[in-house]
DNA sequence: ATGTGCTACGAAAACGTTTTCGTGTTGACA
DNA sequence: TGTCAACACGAAAACGTTTTCGTAGCACAT
């Protein structure tokens, strides 16, 4: 087992200084051509590597982001995960991730522990729970000490950082308003409670369709199903909820979920009453997962671009680390969404 | 923008020596309880955290652990991450993630990038290139250098390093067991081709599982996937597929799929052929992901149990790390499946 | 002989810690 | 008064780099 070789060693087993070899392995012209040659030779055979930590604590950069988002095992995170790879990668960046877990205490701590010099910065999604507090001292804390942030998806105005959202109230908009144009009437939307930003902005999307199209929204089309549900655990519950939804609105004819899992679930119900998609009811959802692309049949679908949205925070991060300006500039990148029709729309 | 504060400055400000500074703020019994509480307080009110990469320099540990996985944007890769992060995190460790796409190359990149002092140890799946190229001295090496490997589901038995396999072969040999005790008398295999490991495992358990009922397995019955078609963009070949595998055994009645896409694929081209599930075909698949849980009919399948994977892999390393004698024993755990009975099967 | 200007290298500081060891100042005690 | 231990603290090394600055040695011109 050998350990990897330092450039003090090699200095030693060369009779030179540690200066000299690092110079010479650095190609600069103070050093002979001769020593050169001799120190990055025998670099070489040892397969001589600087160490990072090392170099860590002397350019105090670490070279590597830190990323907190509230769950992992979730197709839109693990593609912006994806995405902030593979922008840091080709930088030179490595990504550390956290996750919250949905709870503030875990955000708060899982933060605390990557700010020690850890990270150069945070690329992250806010927990819910941390929302419905409304406590945001680790971010402006952590801010405040230097360390640039760019949240993406859940973000909160008031906070001064990069962000990089969704046009929720336009994906929302125009899901809304194909499913009008496609002639349905009565429409439904299945959404989160208010203190998820998205939920809310993507309500307020499916109103201000119905309103350009001089649609009065009915309290009755409206379903806020609470977050627990949402848990895989409670898919039942949700069930339950959502055929009554049904039953309460007989001439319910396109349905707009504000997840997956909604989507899904209410193409599950609209079965089992015997309801024909799309024929007589049209259903959207929003997020693009596995779930909507392989559902039979597939889900039309506003698509958010994780992807996209993971490699432009990390490029606002970066590019924000690299600048040699401290200035404090910062923007909020709209990322468009995409109407993705499939077979569950007309 | 205050930047964090430093021994350095504590101990200026507070006229005493940077040593000092550094004792009381560990309790040591050296300094006179005046000071300790003094220094404890500046400490305190400037919020005071000891710089993660100053001690990782002193103590030559990172706690923190690299996971290189092939991709992110998948249900059981995510699922074992998020088992590393819960054990990890208790335990006061940090992950880093780093995507190899399934590249050679980029697995070793990757490496190479993190074992040069980030990190204290790896947790890997390697890349489906490097088990075609059998190429593996990028793990002989990292080994070689003290620094300890645990390898997940894909596994190879040239390294020496402790590993968490799934018990593929016994888990593809209950599923069809099942298939045949449920009376399937015709059962086929989508699987991949053989150099990965997993695929070739249960291939051999589909074979076992016929032997032990004295049934001959048919060529024809076994189809063999090339990899390309699991990536999305080739869902129709795939689709064909398996279509002429319908068409040239017309009595097929069970189906067992080495994972999710496959299966779902199955059931896709079973509908449009107007075959009943469970009725006229029985459906298993391996990897219990949300497509399984949320299909129409929801489909039989072979949990995997990432998560625990994941769990043990992490605890597996630091146990390791953590040990005090460099004994160098190897373990091999594996984590049985366990078959989650839904409605494509009887 | 003196001064000038290169070349090629080494010493040392710095990044922020922890820890070992040394030491000045007490007070007690013979 | 001299000795010794206990106490409370500081100096310095170490982790592995990079970089600034200083300088020995030499050739050359004056």
């Amino acid at each position: 087992m050998k350990k990897r070789i330092t450039l003090k060693q090699i200095a030693r087993e060369l009779d030179v200084s540690i200066s000299t070899v690092s110079k010479a392995l650095r190609n600069s012209i103070e050093i002979s051509e001769d020593t050169r040659q001799k120190v990055q030779a025998f670099a070489k055979f040892y397969n001589y590597r600087p160490n990072n930590i090392a170099l860590s604590l002397k350019n105090r950069k670490t070279k590597t982001i830190g990323i907190i988002i509230p769950e992992i095992v979730h197709h839109f995170f693990s593609k912006v995960i994806s995405g902030i790879e593979a922008v840091a990668n080709k930088r030179g960046y490595n990504v550390i991730v956290g996750l919250s877990n949905e709870s503030f205490a875990k955000e708060v701590i899982n933060m605390e522990m990557l700010a020690n010099g850890s990270i150069d910065g945070f690329i992250l999604s806010i927990a819910k729970e941390t929302l419905q507090q409304q406590d945001y001292h680790h971010f402006t804390e952590t801010i405040n000490q230097g360390m640039p942030i760019v949240m993406f998806d859940r973000v909160v105005n008031a906070i001064k950082c990069d962000k990089i959202i969704v046009d929720d109230v336009l994906g929302a908009k125009k899901a809304v308003s194909k499913l009008i144009s496609n002639d349905c009437k009565n429409i439904a939307i299945i959404t989160t409670k208010d203190y998820v930003s998205v939920g809310k902005l993507r309500t307020q999307g499916y109103l201000e369709a119905l309103e350009e199209h001089k649609i009065n929204p009915k309290a009755s089309l409206i379903l806020k199903v609470d977050d627990e549900l949402l848990s895989e655990d409670h898919l039942d519950s949700l069930e339950k909820e959502i055929e009554n939804l049904f039953r309460n609105n007989k001439k319910l004819d396109g349905i707009f979920a504000v997840n997956e899992l909604y989507a899904i679930t209410a193409m599950k119900v609209a079965r089992k009453l015997k309801m024909n998609i799309p024929d007589d009811l049209q259903i959207i959802g929003f997020t693009d997962g596995v779930l909507s692309k392989h559902a039979v049949p597939a889900l039309t679908t506003v698509s958010q671009h994780g992807q996209k949205i993971g490699e432009k925070a990390a490029e606002l991060l970066i590019n924000n680390l690299e600048r040699e300006d401290e200035e404090d500039i910062y923007e909020t990148v709209v990322i468009e969404t995409e109407l993705i029709e499939r077979e569950s729309t007309k």
